[in-house]
DNA sequence: AGGTTGACAAAGG
DNA sequence: GCCTTTGCCAACC
């Protein structure tokens, strides 16, 4: 089902750029719904859309898919734009999407 | 209309 | 690190 919500969340997805990952709750934060619709919204992504999905992984950097459920593919993605696994987790500080640049302010 | 359900997050033990 | 609350909120019974 094709939803507003689902929509502005496929429409960050999309902008996340190869080489990148950002986790649900940035997502969510910047469509302003709770973590678990992003999930959700993924979870729906109807059949063909274009849309780097495997781009967004969770808080602490891993994989958030069961083994037995498409773990190794997302994975595979990753791997396959250069983004690297230290024993199954990737480092944020490194491959996390940054959109917006700040100096001064930080959230808590 | 109301309870359950998550590809989650943050905090605590 | 791991496991367990607790909060979350649209979608889905």
């Amino acid at each position: 089902m094709i939803t507003a919500t689902y929509d502005r969340i496929w429409r960050i997805v999309r902008r996340i750029p190869r080489g990148r990952v950002a986790t649900y709750g940035q997502i969510a934060r910047m469509v302003r719904v709770g973590p678990r619709q992003v999930g959700y919204a993924l979870h729906n992504v109807p059949h063909g859309m274009e849309l780097p999905w495997h781009r967004v992984i969770n808080s602490q950097g891993r994989v958030s898919l069961p083994r037995a459920g498409g773990y190794e593919r997302q994975k595979a993605l990753l791997l396959k734009e250069g983004i690297r696994f230290n024993r199954e987790k990737v480092d944020l500080q490194r491959y996390q999407w940054r959109t917006r640049v700040s100096s001064s302010s930080a959230r808590p």
